[in-house]
DNA sequence: TATTGTTATACTCTATAACTATA
DNA sequence: TATAGTTATAGAGTATAACAATA
């Protein structure tokens, strides 16, 4: 089938992170995550009592749609709300929360592995940048 | 923030092809159409008497979500069907059709020359070839 | 006044299963 | 038997507006 479509780097960007995505979230799945529980239990690890509106401003994520994603890890036992003032209140990850970060971040690190094996050893060093500069 | 995902090349992949997506579809949406629509516009116009299935196999959408997507072209008088057999119909475009493609080419053609000059040069080529890697 | 957390809601995209009719 | 078109439906992501309480 002719196409034009593969010849602009927009329509491969949204193929490529379309299939990426779709092979994560189908590994993340095996441990009962979804890929934005994943970032947000990775986010709260890296930055312990962060507020669940600035873990929105920095993953895109609006506070609205921030509710039910931290509901759910909440109900899983995997994070829990302190109170910083009357308020906001900080995340941090339960014991039961680090441990399934752990296992979420083995499966992601060797995602990302076998990712970068399937570019070409000679474009390999310039996606990251390349793809930095379209969002940061 | 401390943020431990920008590391990754996957990670990086979905941010920037949902900026960039979140972007096209605006602009797309200033002459009424969504992205999909506009692939599959330019698909028809490369493949008169293309099928539904064929088309949805090509960009990765299902039998199932073409129909609502061809009749919404269709309602909008963009495409017309005609039977090949008693079984298939091959798609076309109308006249209007034809130039509604016309500009959602000029839409999306300057969208994406922006894109690219967004990369810094030294990373500008690496990138199509990257993406196909990973999809493809 | 701006921000936090929240509720409610709606639209889009994607996925699956099942059905009919035809090749 | 496999394929084309279709219907129905559900899950997930995303977006906006609005509200109360607090900074």
């Amino acid at each position: 089938m002719n196409d034009p479509l593969t010849a602009f780097p927009g329509y491969s960007l949204r193929r490529a992170a379309h299939a990426s995505s779709s092979e994560l979230a189908t590994r993340l799945g095996t441990i009962g995550l979804r890929q934005s529980d994943a970032s947000v239990l990775m986010l709260i690890g890296a930055n312990p009592s962060a507020t669940a509106s600035a873990l929105g401003r920095h993953l895109a994520i609006q506070r609205a749609n921030m509710v039910p994603l931290l509901k759910r890890l909440e109900d899983a036992g995997l994070i829990e709300r302190a109170p910083i003032d009357g308020k906001s209140q900080g995340l941090a990850l339960t014991q039961l929360g680090q441990d399934r970060l752990d296992e979420a971040r083995q499966v992601i690190e060797s995602f990302e592995a076998e990712l970068i094996l399937r570019i070409p050893a000679d474009h390999r060093d310039h996606l990251l940048p390349a793809l930095e500069a379209i969002w940061r």
